[in-house]
DNA sequence: AACGCATACAACCGCGAGATT
DNA sequence: CAATCTCGCGGTTGTATGCGT
């Protein structure tokens, strides 16, 4: 009982386009555009190919003011933020990058920026054998990387702004990673649909980092503990920031494995891990402030009704 | 020169979400 | 309200090219 094909798999062509195939579609999309039907414009176009291959081909390869060739330096940036704010949402991270596509970006982060900032990562994670050097690069990538924001926020960012250690926040996501530098705490916001945020705080000698082990939001989302291959591990990221905050707040929408959040303490010999509590909304907003996160942000920020109080937060 | 492996990138596939019927 | 359709997304695969031996 599968679903109904979009095309006819035995007419359409597969496999790489021919510069002929690319002009007409070319021509076709410059004349009439899409009529809003993908599936309907291989035939109008005389293309014997599937309206899922003409809108990819378009989208990743013929449209307009597409860039091509190296990422920049602060592309490079870019990506590694998002990456490490919201995981692989390609089609995010592409819409902050004019010209690229997410696939472009995928396979770049697939085949280059993911070594890249493996080897950095797991160079930091072993925090005893860090050098100065590894602390001080990765976090200045990051450390006046202000996003886009919508309004909903807005008061957040602009409270906070001016103030050191402000890492940004992004349009239309409301997993931010967000330092209150008042008293000295950190929030976090996680939260994605089906679960899967994890955070913890790990101490090895004195001073705190922050783990941020954003998962996806699928049943298969992996535990804290044990960081899946491929995520973004960011430990340097607030430590590079400020390593004397006294507090991590982690606010999360419904659902997922909020309750395995943790931090832990690391020595030569053992890792000591610590269940994070379970805080309420209005608790939290007491902690915070509501001049700092108000109720709409709040709401806005996690997308669930307030009434229904099915935020949880955590807090250390 | 030939081979095999690694890399880069284009393209495909299945699925979920939202729109439409 | 359910069934169907289309779009868009993210994971994966296929293929061309580069590089080392």
């Amino acid at each position: 009982m599968g679903r109904a094909p979009c095309c006819d798999k035995a007419n359409v062509k597969k496999g790489p386009w021919s510069p002929e195939e690319d002009t007409k579609l070319k021509e076709y999309m410059e004349k009439h555009g899409t009529g809003g039907n993908w599936i309907a414009l291989p035939n109008k176009a005389g293309l014997k190919r599937c309206g899922k291959s003409c809108r990819l081909r378009w989208l990743n390869y013929l449209r307009p003011n597409l860039k091509h060739g190296e990422f920049s330096d602060d592309e490079d940036r870019i990506i590694y933020g998002l990456y490490a704010s919201i995981g692989s949402r390609w089609s995010i991270i592409a819409s902050q990058l004019p010209g690229r596509t997410d696939n472009d970006i995928k396979n770049y982060w697939n085949t280059k920026l993911k070594k890249k900032f493996m080897g950095m990562a797991s160079s930091s994670s072993s925090s005893h054998r860090k050098t100065q050097q590894q602390q001080l690069t990765f976090p200045s990538l990051l450390h006046n990387t202000i996003y886009s924001y919508d309004n909903n926020i807005s008061t957040i960012i602009h409270h906070h702004q001016s103030q050191k250690g402000i890492l940004g926040t992004m349009n239309n996501i409301h997993h931010s990673p967000y330092r209150v530098s008042q008293d000295n705490s950190l929030i976090m916001f996680g939260g994605a649909g089906g679960g899967g945020d994890q955070a913890s705080c790990s101490s090895s000698d004195g001073s705190k980092e922050i783990e941020y082990d954003y998962g996806r939001s699928s049943s298969s989302d992996h535990h804290p503990q044990q960081p899946q291959t491929g995520s973004f591990q960011n430990y340097n990221y607030f430590n590079g920031v400020d390593e004397n905050f006294q507090k991590l707040i982690v606010l999360s929408s419904a659902g997922g494995n909020l309750s395995s959040g943790f931090w832990s303490e690391t020595t030569a010999n053992a890792t000591t891990q610590h269940q994070l509590d379970l805080y309420g909304l209005e608790e939290i907003k007491q902690l915070v402030g509501t001049s700092n996160v108000c109720n709409n942000n709040l709401n806005n920020l996690f997308n669930v009704d307030e009434d229904k109080a099915e935020e949880k937060v955590m807090y250390y």
